[in-house]
DNA sequence: ATGAAAGCGCTAACAG
DNA sequence: CTGTTAGCGCTTTCAT
């Protein structure tokens, strides 16, 4: 495996002069880059990343941290994500790495330098030391940490007006309460406001959940409600279940889902959805890491914007 | 931050026996064992891994490569492999990197020592030069390159024969013709010996075809097979499309569908599927592939069983 | 059992 | 514009 040594070598050059080369750092006078680009040429030489990565102290390497891969939602930013950092380039930085919520193994990997910067999408607690790397979260308010939503109260408003537009009025609302601040609890909070200015009752479930039990919550849900004339849930998995166990007990309840996201391996029912822009999000949540990396501060939120996609089910 | 000479100095050792101790290589006195583990502890020591790295050569980076993150099967791929390689352990190499098919970018990963191993799910053509570190792939045949896979024949002869158990006699097959060699064309190897040996219709539809396709693919069959009595689909999304266009049309059809990934989501209809072990085939593929870097020789392929699990839809 | 020393491949002052 | 030099933090002979 040829080093930059050997091009500096074959070039007759110094080898800070083929790192200039390589990096554009610096001048490198025409006849020794010519010299220096045959022999890369001619030794088939790549540069090895860690010795870069030694000297400069970064590992080229961003985490994104998920509660749960294999959920649509997840699995989906996780691919916007990997997407946008491929194309945002980089001779290195080329590197996402996925993790489970763990205990410990981010913390690890941080004071190890295994990784340069932080994606959270988990709502696990975090210890002080990840703290100490770029960090980005999606709906999760950590302090100062830049925090990348949706205008998730604007478009439940949107979608619960709309329900009450087609003259539904008990409308119901169903959705996991999140163990820490996020931005998507203004979910409730605007079916709150809502029910509160229409003068309606309050017929929302609205608490903490593991992912597997939306099927049984959503039937204690229409057990303890029977009259419903629609809801809102917030994801697709509630509003599947939703739709099942209505359609179980006698008519399909109108529902309006968050996030759409199974669109593309399911064609029926079509849920009337509130559909996150996960490409945008990726893209910003990478775009503000980046400009950590390179030293800027951030803080505060960016809000994307949610369509409102009718399909059939409302 | 504190290096392995602070750690040396403050022990009143040479780094070589911190370095010792690290590693659980060489003799190193309980005395000096007792002064390094205080110092560590006083000083908040962390090996950086970027220095082992460059010295050892070795990135401690696994990359998986799918052709779509978003896709039910690869994501409980990647997150299976992800927990497998977690619970592995190992100081180090706890880090698994995701990529989609694309141009080159393996082949830089690997040329610049950015990753260590290679786990392909992809049917993308290879280079040669990514051959060049220890890979496994997922039922794709590459040369002596080690396969993990499921029983694709057994598992589609036993669910053909189950359909003529019940009566039907024109069985259909849905399903995409890989451009490249690989295990899943066992599928329809079993289904053409099955109509062969039954003196039935070849009914099947097996070409080549993209994801986000298979409604139109699944619509276009139906047309042009309007009396079939029931289908084996060999995807999840063909066998969602495939009910959906026959509820449609009139009747819904009987339908045994492979890998039934998307249970945990959707309730309604509840395949009769064909259960790939995911979490197995992870095991095995991590195991494979982490022989292969302990410098052990392995080829050929290892086969996983396929679960029967009976469903509503046939 | 231990330390000194060499060196993995690269970048970045610094002096020319 | 370019070469020399000095490390980045770690592992590993090799003497002792």
């Amino acid at each position: 495996m040829a080093s930059i040594v050997d091009v500096a070598k074959k070039a007759g050059v110094g080898k800070s002069t083929v790192s200039r080369y390589l990096n554009g750092s610096g001048y490198v006078s025409k006849a020794n880059a010519e010299k220096i680009g045959e022999a890369i040429k001619e030794l088939n030489y790549e540069p090895n990343s860690l010795g870069r990565m030694l000297k400069l102290n970064k590992s080229y390497t961003l985490a994104l941290c998920v509660p749960m891969l294999s959920h649509p939602f997840f699995s989906k930013f996780a691919e916007a994500l990997e997407k946008a950092l491929y194309e945002a380039g980089g001779e290195d930085l080329s590197k996402l790495v996925i993790l489970s919520e763990r205990e410990g193994q981010l913390e690890q990997l941080v004071s190890r330098k295994q990784i340069d910067g932080l994606i959270i999408v988990t709502h696990k607690p975090l210890e002080e030391s990840t703290l100490s790397i770029p960090m980005v979260t999606i709906d999760r308010v950590v302090g100062k940490v830049p925090c990348i939503t949706s205008d998730n109260y604007e478009a439940s408003a949107k979608a619960l007006e709309y329900l009450y537009g087609k003259g539904y009025r008990r409308i119901g609302f169903i959705g996991g309460c999140p163990k820490v601040p996020s931005e998507v609890t203004r979910r409730h909070d605007a079916y709150l406001d809502f029910v509160a200015s229409h003068s309606l009752e309050d017929l929302s479930w609205y608490q903490d959940f593991m992912h597997g039990e939306e099927c049984r919550r959503a039937d204690e849900y229409l057990s303890s409600h029977p009259d419903l004339d629609a809801v809102l849930a917030t994801s697709d998995s509630f509003a599947f279940a939703l739709y099942r166990c209505s359609l179980l007990r006698d008519k399909p309840l109108p529902i309006i889902a968050y996030d759409g996201c199974m669109d593309d391996w399911i064609q029926t029912p079509r849920f009337t959805s509130l559909v996150q822009d996960i490409d945008q999000m990726a893209s910003k949540a990478l775009e503000t890491i980046l400009a950590l990396l390179g030293g800027e501060k951030r803080t505060g939120k960016s809000v994307v914007p949610t369509l409102f996609r009718k399909g059939d089910t409302a």
